[in-house]
Order: structure tokens, then sequence, then C-alpha cells
DNA sequence: TTGTAAGCGTTATCAC
DNA sequence: GTGATAACGCTTACAA
């Protein structure tokens, strides 16, 4: 491009990153050959001078998860707003994949990282090492012991607000099925179910509280029937996932108990499923999207601050009460 | 690294590689200060001597469909276990959106680009154009009008199956619900549906083939309950995708169809939903993990070719029958 | 067997 | 206002 002007390689430089030292019509003679060549500055020279390349990575547990992927629209979009790529990876809940793709991006020289956290990781020195080399914003799954911003929705909020309708319908003894393992989701949730009883001056039944592994369909079914199984009474369900509540529904009619008659059910997701299964499933919605629109805004800022201090802040988003069939108003 | 040993940074690098020219010696002390130290080499000053990045992009049009992030697992997955990393972005089904993530892609230096066709792309122009700079593998939703190579299912042979499954059970009169954009998927069914039928003896009843625009539960919905208001006799249905064939299923529901025993009913894809609609769904399990995995194996294997031939070969990877209750045998 | 030096494409510094 | 030059980290002829 230099020698088609007859310029030197500085001076196009300098022109197209619209230095002020440069003549208007020589800029001009530039920008307008540029445009004509549809010239793209090559990025591996460009990276090796400035150590920046223009992507950040993100690592989440499981990209098939509905949610997950909704997030990582949100990514993708706002990315792409800015003229970021984005290099995605997964961890498939374990520690050590994690570990890996965190340092695999480091290598990739990605400006940031967004990371959804393994449940797996209980060890976190992994993530507070790299922290101090690359701007990392946590979302979605995160961990208060991890002095990063964190992106997530308002679970205990969430929740509370839940439960409180099944309460709003003279439900009084109503089951929880949470998380076995206490990731932030899980603890925020059972908190905003325990807080919405204390309000309405009930206590909380640790019989009636449940946990399960991975929260699937089939585990939501396995701890209702157990829970039927052992004739323990009840008249609501929140399940912590769309999923478990799923299964509990089904589960629930299998064994003859009518929905909503006898019992009122909610979940948590919003996903595809909650509105095909019959009854269909009230839930709070997510907001997934926004979800990864903010987590690449926060780290871009922390990208272009450059400073060394990572900032600890937690950004809530808020979820939103949908009502269906498994509990009518 | 090449001071601390006191060595030349030539033979540094080329102990790194494995030349052969270098003493055993040697060698082994770089291996282990590299071990040790745990170097990595820098992406660009290496990018910028061999021209490649060990990455490639993946253009999508919608990362929340259940089966395209299945096929991203694959991908990833497969991308990551030979050392390569996977830039992705979404197309929106739009034409203008794919050309710019085109170019984006080739711009961003990747090695070679996996792409599934965005359902506005009549045009291909771009694509042929692009794949004369970079290795290009389709996958998914494809055309056959570009000569590159395609990993698709077999979606041709599956809907054959699945029809013949139906009229395995005796049905005669059997709906398909297609796409109307004649893309490649929406032919190849259209073409197994009619071989199935033939096979049997009957003939394709025009009046039975119902088109829709966007493939979801509510067109599928909407679809049926046209079909049914305008009193036409069917006992069997094929849902070209299983979201189809569940708005299907509940429109029939609603008018009072029952199923299986009027209509039996099939779909395809085996995503989540066909396993919570009741009754739960029929369907053609289609191998998306696998399009993933073989779309990176061919890819990387047209980029170290290095050859400009750009093969024109088509990978048709096995559906599967799924019987579940709405066509029970 | 090891080292030297050039060059990949870009930008920042400094001289003209 | 413009250009020469060095430097970023790596690989590879070629020289030693």
């Amino acid at each position: 491009m230099a020698e088609i002007l007859n310029l030197s390689t500085s001076t196009v430089s300098k022109s197209l990153l619209g230095h002020s030292d440069i003549g208007e019509s020589t800029k001009n003679r530039v920008l307008e050959l540029a445009k004509k060549m549809n010239y793209q500055p090559n990025l591996f020279g460009k990276g090796l001078r400035t150590q920046k390349t223009m992507s950040i990575g993100v690592i989440i547990p499981d990209i098939t998860v509905h949610y997950s992927s909704l997030i990582l629209k949100g990514i993708i979009e706002s990315a792409k707003g800015v003229g970021y790529r984005v290099i995605i990876s997964e961890s498939g809940h374990h520690h050590q994949d994690e570990k890996d793709a965190i340092n695999t991006l480091i290598n990739s020289n990605v400006d940031g990282i967004l990371l959804s956290i393994a449940r797996e990781s209980h060890d976190i020195e992994h993530i507070l090492e790299a922290s101090n080399f690359i701007p990392i914003v946590l979302f979605d799954k995160v961990s208060s012991k991890i002095p990063l911003t964190k992106i997530i929705d308002d679970d205990e909020f969430g929740a509370e607000t839940a439960v409180q309708h099944l309460i709003a319908q003279g439900r009084r003894k109503i089951v929880l099925i949470r998380e076995k393992c206490k990731t932030s989701n899980s603890e925020n949730r059972y908190r905003g179910y325990a807080r919405a009883l204390s309000s309405a001056g009930l206590t909380v039944d640790d019989v009636l509280v449940r946990e399960c592994d991975s929260m699937s369909i089939e585990d939501g079914f396995a701890v209702t029937e157990a829970l039927i199984a052992e004739k323990i009474e009840f008249d609501g369900l929140f399940g912590a996932t769309d999923n478990v509540a799923i299964g509990a529904i089904q589960a629930m009619k299998k064994n003859g108990i009518t929905i909503p008659r006898d019992v009122s059910v909610i979940g948590f997701s919003n996903s595809k499923n909650s509105t095909i299964i019959e009854p269909s499933l009230s839930t709070m919605e997510q907001p997934g999207f926004n979800i990864g629109k903010y987590a690449v805004k926060y780290l871009l800022e922390e990208i272009s601050e450059d400073s060394d201090i990572s900032t600890n802040r937690t950004i809530e988003l808020k979820t939103k009460l949908i009502v269906r069939d498994s509990s009518p108003i």
C-alpha cells in the first residue's frame, strides 16, 4: 500500500490511525486507497506491536444448556458491535478443564476472559492467579469468594418472588428442590425461599428442602418420587431450575397428584420446556441475553482501564415472574 | 529464555520445534527449562512468520437452537483436541450478516471456516468468492450448489425411515409439515417422504403436504389447526422438525384428536422437548455432535493439504429412529 | 552442532 | 508534514 502511493509505511500508518500530524491531502489519498482495496491491517503485526488482539475468551460449563447459549448470544452480539472476536471453550464442569481453558486463552493473547465457573471448581486459586495477568469478569455461575466483577441475575429476589407467588395462593407447605452443590446460585435461591417463608410467618421445614446433584429432569423426578414415597405432605413446590420442576410435575402426575389443584408448582429459568409440559410451568424468567451483554460491557471497561486493581462488584439483573397453568392466580 | 541458557534464539526455537540438527543435551536443557517456566510461544510472532493462527471460525444462524449448540460442542471439543481455537459468530439467518462474518473471520486470519448457511442466503457468491482465499467446510445447512465439502445428516434416508415407520403401523394418509424455504434439508426430507410413500405403493397427495416459514412450535400448531379446519382426513403426521411436530400434537389435542389412536406422529431431531410433550414424540435422532466432529476433521484436512482445489464432497451421517408414545409399534 | 541475520506487518520515536 | 528506523517474538536460510 505504501509503495503504490509512494509514501513511507509510517505515513500510511499514521493516516490510518488518524494521527494529527499528517496533511489533509495525503491523509485522504491514503484513506481512499484503503477503502478501494478494502485494506485490513494484519492482526499479527498489530498484535505484536500493541499486545492487543481485539478478542475475548469465554469459558462456560456446557454450551448445550439453553440458558448458556442465550447468554452467549448476548456476548457474541455485543462483542461484534465493538469489533471484538469471541473465542469459546467449554469446561464440562471440570476443574482441570477450566484451568486448562484459562491458560489456553491467556496464551492466545485474548484481551480478557468471561468465566462461568464449573461446578467442580471449589478451588479457585487458578482464577485468582489468572486475574493478576488478565481482566476476568464472572457471569451466571460465580463465587462470592472471588473479588472480581460478577454479572448475575437476582437469584435471591427471584426465588423470593416465586415462593411469595405460591404463598399468595394459600400454599403453606412448600417444597424446595435445590442443588446439592453449594454454588452461589443455589445458596441465593435458598435464601430467597427462606426469606419469603419468614416474611409470611412460616418457618423452613428441613424435610421439605430436597437436594439433587445435576438439576436434571431425571433428578427432579427422583427427588419428588422419594418425597411422595415418604408420605410427606406438601401443597406447593419450587424447583430451583425449570428442569427439576418439570421432573417433579412428571412424578406427581404419575402418582395421581393433580396440578395445580393439589400442588402449585413454579420453576426458575423460563426455558422452552416450561411451555411444553402439561400443565405449563410458571417460572421466573432469567435475563440471559442481558447478562451476556453486560458481561461484555464491564469486561471491556476493565480491559481499557488497564489498571491492576481488580474491581469487586456484583451486577444483579432482574428476573421476572411468568405465571402459567401450574400455579394460576 | 535464550539468555538464561546462554543460547541463541534460533537454537532455542529449533529445539522447541524438534529440528534434527540440535544436540541431544542442549535440546533437553531447552525443553526442561521450557517446561519449568511453562513457556508458551507468542502467537503473534509465530503467526507473523507462519501465517497460521491455529484457530478456526464458525458461522451459524442461531446459537440458541439446541441442535446447533450440540454441533458446536462437537466442534469445540475436536478443535481443543488438536490445539485449535474456535471463534464463533452468528448470522441470525441474515445474508448480509453472514457476509460480514466471513469477512471478519478472514481478516482475523483464521485458518479455515465452518459455515452453516443462513436461510436468507440464496445468493451464494460471497461463499464461492471466499472459498478462493480460505478453506471452507459447510455443515448442517448446506447448498448443493456450492462445490465444497459438506457435512450433513442423511436427511433423505432419515425422512424415509420416519415415514416407513408410520406406514408400518398401517397409516396411509400421512401429512408432511415441511419448511417453505427450499433449503437442502427441506428438499431432502421431502424426497425421503415421497420415496417412502411410493415404495409402499402410495402417492404424494399435495393437500397433505403443508409448508411453514420458521418451523417453530407455533408454526406447527397453526398449520395443523388449518388442516383440521379444512376437514382434511389424515392418520399419520411427519413433522420435518420436532418443533412443528410438537405444535401439531398440541393442535390435535386441542381439537379432540387422540394420539396415537387417531393419528401417529413422528418428528425429526430428538430435541429435549420431544420427551416432555405428551404423548412423548417419536423422532429421528440427528448426530449433532458427530457432525461437529467431522466438520473439524475435514476442515483441518483441507487446511493442511494447502491445495487450491476445493473438494466437492458430501459426508452424510446416519440418523436413528427413536420410537416413543406418539407412534408405538 | 550452533549462531547470525533477515524478515513477517505494524506502530512509536525521533530526525529531517 | 513526512520519512527512516527500531522494535515486538518468532522461524529459517545460511554462515561458522
